[in-house]
DNA sequence: AGTAGATATTGACAACTATCGATATTCTAA
DNA sequence: TTAGAATATCGATAGTTGTCAATATCTACT
């Protein structure tokens, strides 16, 4: 356990203290790490980014496929991703679906790493 | 492409502008990604918040493998993957390493979610 | 109704990852 | 130098994930 007595950085014979409990609870670190994990992908952090930026504050789905260069069904695998997530939100619109960012779920995850 | 004439959220028969180029770059978003799955897993995330909240700011490996309730090797695994991210950085002193959180690190990565 | 276009789902496959037991490496102390 | 302890690496395995082709679903228009 806690090697005691470091004064100096030296090296002490003794070793590790008592076990202090996690300040992030499993359940809190499963949920985000959910988060994490759909921010994990290149492919999504791209498409966030061109969601994030447009200057209407929301974008077509059918504008996303072309620029990512990826197949149809891989970028709306990748948007229900963000969506579950929490990061964009959308809205049906005839054929159309429109995507925007969540600007408050952004902030959120970001203040969890001080 | 993108729907022209959305006034009042109506939908139009045009779809699809032209294509513009995105804000994140393939490189960036590859690295900002890495960075990302190294924050994807919840044991990683408990590692990271006992390393953070350490009292004297650091933590001796030998002090996080009961917690975490994991094997020692699946625990150096993850603080490998925590320090070549560099969110975590590390000192061998004598048998023991330990470990310190990288706080400019992290909010170097806060500051890219907004 | 019937067609055409936008998006979602399914199924399959390759690549990656978390985990552990066993083992190697590194360091201290006797 | 030998023993013992802390950490890292290796090898194997089960589970997860990104990707695409094929297909289904939904919507608008004729």
């Amino acid at each position: 356990m806690t090697p005691k007595n470091q004064k100096a950085k030296a090296v002490s014979k003794v070793c590790c203290g008592t076990a202090r409990d996690i300040p992030l609870s499993e359940r809190d670190a499963d949920e985000l790490a959910a988060v994490f994990t759909a921010l994990s992908d290149p492919v999504r952090l791209r498409l966030l980014s061109i969601i994030s930026s447009a200057p209407e504050g929301e974008v077509c789905a059918c504008d996303l496929v072309t620029p990512i260069g990826k197949s149809q069904p891989t970028v709306s695998h990748h948007l229900k991703i963000l969506f579950e997530a929490g990061l964009v939100d959308r809205e049906k619109r005839g054929v159309w679906v429109w995507y925007r960012a969540v600007p408050e779920r952004m902030s959120a995850v970001a203040s969890r790493l001080r």
